[in-house]
RNA sequence: GUCUCCGUAGCUCAAUUGGAUAGAGCAACUGCCUUCUAAGCAGUAGGUUACGUGUUCAACUCACGUCGGAGACGCCA
C-alpha cells in the first residue's frame, strides 16, 4: 500500500462506499504507482476487489467509485478513469505535488519523518563476529544492511538501538590466547609446532610481534587478553571506516562469567527457569532444550555432559536479557549460514514468554569472492581470507556500502575484487552521487532569492516526474521498514538518479525564464536534499564537487 | 537423506511483497559537448522469468512436484 499523505481518507472512503454495497469488512485494496508505460499517477485495485466479493463487474464498481473519488479528493485528483481488467488510474493535481515539494523543501533532512510512530524500544543487533580476528567480507555485508536499517528506522522515528554481541568467553578465546603464545615462542626461536586448531593467520604473528617489541616479561603476558583487546581494537577501527557506528557493545561474559551473590550467572539462572518450567530436561548427564515444542527438528543441548554450556545457552540467556532491557522488537542479522539455528532460538524466546514477532531473523547470504576467477576461502581459521578493510582499501568506503546494498540480504552476493577495484562508470555509487554534484554546482552558481516561486511552472513531464519520484521517498523508507531491507532504497535512489539525469538535459536551469528558473532551482534543493538524506541512510556520502 | 535460500536479457541484479506491455547497469552497436560537471543523455539489440501442474479477475511473486546451484544439519562457536 502506497502511503501517500491521503492513505487513511481513501481507505474510509472505500470502505464508506463498499458499505453500501453491502461490505460489512474492510476491504484491502492497493493504491500504487503505475507501471512506466501507464500514463497515470496512481492507481487503484479497489474496484476489482470489490467485484470479486459482490460478483459483479469491476468496471461498474469503478465508474460509480470513481464518482465519489472525484468529489471528495477534488484537491488531489485532477482526473481518474478506468483502465484495463478495472483499475482506477488518477492523475494527480498540480496543487498537490507542489504542496509535496514544499514539504521536502520545508523538512529537509527530516522530510519522511514520521509523526505517529510506535516509540517501543526495537534492537538491531549485528557483525557481532568474534573477535578472533578481522572482520572479513561477509561481516561487511551483515554490517552495511544491519547498519542502513537501522539508519532508516531511526529516521523514520522508531527508537532504535544498534548492538554488538561480542562473544568473548569460552573454548575459542582459549585457543585464541595459545595461539598467539605459540607465535610469540615461535618468533623468540623456539622450535616448536603450531596449534592444529589454532589461528593460523598473519595477524596473529603480528600481535606476538607486538608484543615482542614492547619489551614485557613473557610470565607477564595474558595472552588471551592481549589477543582479544588488541584484535577488538582492529575490527572497531575497520568498522569506523565502513562508517558503522553502534550504541551498544555487548559482552557474552556478562552473562556467561558474572555472577550474582548466589554465585549465579544468567546463564545459570535461564537454565534453571526453562527445566522449572519443563522446557528442558536432564538426558545421559545432559540438560536438553525441547526446542521441539516449538517446531524445532530435534532438541537441542544447553549444558554438555561435563557441565559445560553450550553456545545455544548463552545465546538464550542474552536473549532473555535483551526482553529484559525492554526491547519491544528484536532484529538479529545473521549469515545464511546459521540459518538452521533459527527455530531454536525462536522456540527459547517463546519460552521466555516473547511472542514470535518480537524477534525477527534477517539472513544473509553470504558474499562468494573471486580473486582471479577463483573463489577464494573465507574461514577466519583457515588463515586465507580477505578482509574487509583491504576491499575498503581498495575501492572505498562509499562503493563497498553501496555494492552490499544493491542486492536483497536473500540473494547471494558475487564480490568481483578485479571489478570492485574499478573506479568507473561501472560502478553505480557514482551514478547516484553525481546526481548531487551536478545539483550543487548549479546551485552555486545561483544567487537570488527564491522565496517567491511559483511551482506550477513545473510543468514539464520530466519535472513532473522527477517530483512525483521525489515524493514517493516517504514511502519507500516504509517499505524498507517493512520488508526489513534497505535494498528498495538503493534501487530508489538510482531511478531518481535516472530521472534526474534526463530532467538535466532537457531543461536548463540557470539563464532561462527568471520565474521558471526559480522554480527549478527549488526543484534542485529538493533533489539534493533527497539524494543526500537518502545516501546518508546507506552510509554513503554525497559530495558537493566530484 | 532432511531443511533454508537462490534460479529473471550474454554478465551482475531489480520488479513497490499478487497487478496492466517483466525493468536498470555492464558488455555490443548508432548518435549527442563553443551553453549549469559527457562520471551524462537519446536510440538499436537482447526474455517461453529453469521446467511442469495447480490456486484466481490477475502469478516472476503463492502451493505442490521435477531439475540445477549455494549453504546448514555437533554435547563447535
Amino acid at each position: 500500500m502506497l502511503k501517500f499523505n491521503f492513505e487513511q481518507r481513501l481507505k474510509n472512503t472505500v470502505n464508506s462506499f463498499a458499505k453500501t454495497k453491502g461490505l460489512e469488512e474492510e476491504i484491502s485494496f492497493m493504491a500504487e504507482i503505475p507501471p512506466k508505460n501507464i500514463n497515470a499517477d496512481l492507481a487503484l485495485n479497489a474496484a476489482m476487489v470489490m467485484a470479486k466479493k459482490i460478483k459483479t463487474n469491476p468496471r461498474n464498481v469503478a465508474v460509480e467509485l470513481i464518482e465519489i473519488i472525484k468529489k471528495e479528493f477534488s484537491d488531489i485528483v485532477q482526473s481518474a478513469e478506468i483502465a484495463g481488467a478495472g483499475f482506477i488510474n488518477i492523475h494527480f493535481t498540480e496543487d498537490y505535488l507542489n504542496k509535496e515539494l514544499n514539504k521536502i523543501l520545508d523538512k529537509k533532512e527530516n522530510y519522511a519523518k514520521q509523526e505517529n510512530i510506535n516509540k517501543d524500544k526495537i534492537m538491531v543487533e549485528f557483525v557481532s563476529a568474534n573477535p578472533t580476528g578481522p572482520l572479513h567480507i561477509g561481516h561487511g555485508r551483515g554490517a552495511a544492511i544491519g547498519d542502513s536499517l537501522a539508519r532508516i528506522l531511526k529516521h523514520l522515528g522508531y527508537n532504535v538501538v544498534k548492538e554488538y554481541y561480542l562473544n568473548d568467553v569460552g573454548n575459542q578465546m582459549n585457543v585464541l590466547g595459545e595461539s598467539t603464545k605459540t607465535r610469540y615462542r615461535q618468533l623468540k626461536g623456539e622450535d616448536i609446532p603450531f596449534l592444529d586448531d589454532g589461528y593460523k593467520g598473519e595477524y596473529i604473528k603480528d600481535i606476538a610481534q607486538a608484543l615482542i617489541n614492547e619489551g614485557k616479561n613473557f610470565d607477564d603476558i595474558d595472552f588471551k587478553k592481549e589477543s582479544h583487546t588488541r584484535i577488538l581494537e582492529t575490527i572497531k577501527k575497520d568498522l569506523e571506516q565502513f562508517k558503522v557506528s553502534f550504541d551498544s557493545w555487548f559482552s557474552e561474559s556478562k552473562i556467561a562469567a558474572e555472577k550474582d551473590d548466589a554465585g549465579k550467572t544468567q546463564v545459570d539462572k535461564v537454565c534453571e527457569f526453562l527445566k522449572e518450567k519443563d522446557f528442558a530436561f536432564e538426558q545421559e548427564g545432559a540438560l536438553w532444550l525441547k526446542s521441539t515444542l516449538y517446531g524445532d527438528d530435534k532438541d537441542r543441548v544447553l549444558r554438555r555432559t561435563d557441565g559445560r554450556y553450550t553456545y545455544l545457552a548463552s545465546d538464550v540467556a542474552y536473549h532473555k536479557n535483551k526482553y529484559e532491557r525492554e526491547f519491544a522488537q528484536v532484529i538479529n542479522l545473521w549469515g545464511a549460514d546459521h540459518h538452521g539455528y533459527v527455530p531454536r532460538i525462536m522456540a527459547a524466546i517463546q519460552m521466555l514468554g516473547q511472542k514470535k514477532e518480537a524477534l525477527k531473523v534477517i539472513l544473509y547470504q553470504l558474499v562468494s569472492l573471486m580473486r582471479n576467477g577463483q573463489p577464494v576461502a573465507m574461514s577466519t581459521r583457515s588463515g586465507e581470507f580477505i578482509t574487509l578493510k583491504e576491499v575498503i582499501d581498495e575501492v572505498g568506503s562509499d562503493a563497498c556500502r553501496f555494492s552490499f546494498l544493491l542486492r536483497a540480504p536473500d540473494s547471494p552476493l558475487e564480490f568481483d575484487l578485479e571489478l570492485a577495484k574499478k573506479q568507473t562508470t561501472e560502478n553505480p555509487v557514482f551514478y547516484v552521487q553525481y546526481v548531487n554534484a551536478r545539483c550543487q554546482s548549479i546551485l552555486r552558481e545561483y544567487k537570488d532569492d527564491t522565496s517567491s516561486a511559483d511551482l506550477k511552472l513545473l510543468s514539464s513531464k520530466e519535472e513532473r516526474d522527477l517530483i512525483k519520484k521525489l515524493i514517493s521517498f516517504e514511502d519507500i523508507l516504509l517499505i524498507c521498514d517493512k520488508t526489513k531491507s534497505p535494498h528498495h532504497l538503493t534501487t530508489y535512489l538510482m531511478e531518481t538518479a535516472d530521472i534526474y539525469h534526463r530532467f538535466y538535459e532537457k531543461c536548463r536551469v540557470l539563464g532561462v525564464d527568471k520565474e521558471l528558473e526559480k522554480a527549478r532551482i527549488q526543484l534542485l534543493k529538493a533533489v539534493s536534499i533527497i539524494i543526500t538524506v537518502g545516501l546518508s541512510l546507506l552510509g554513503v556520502s554525497a559530495p558537493e564537487k566530484m
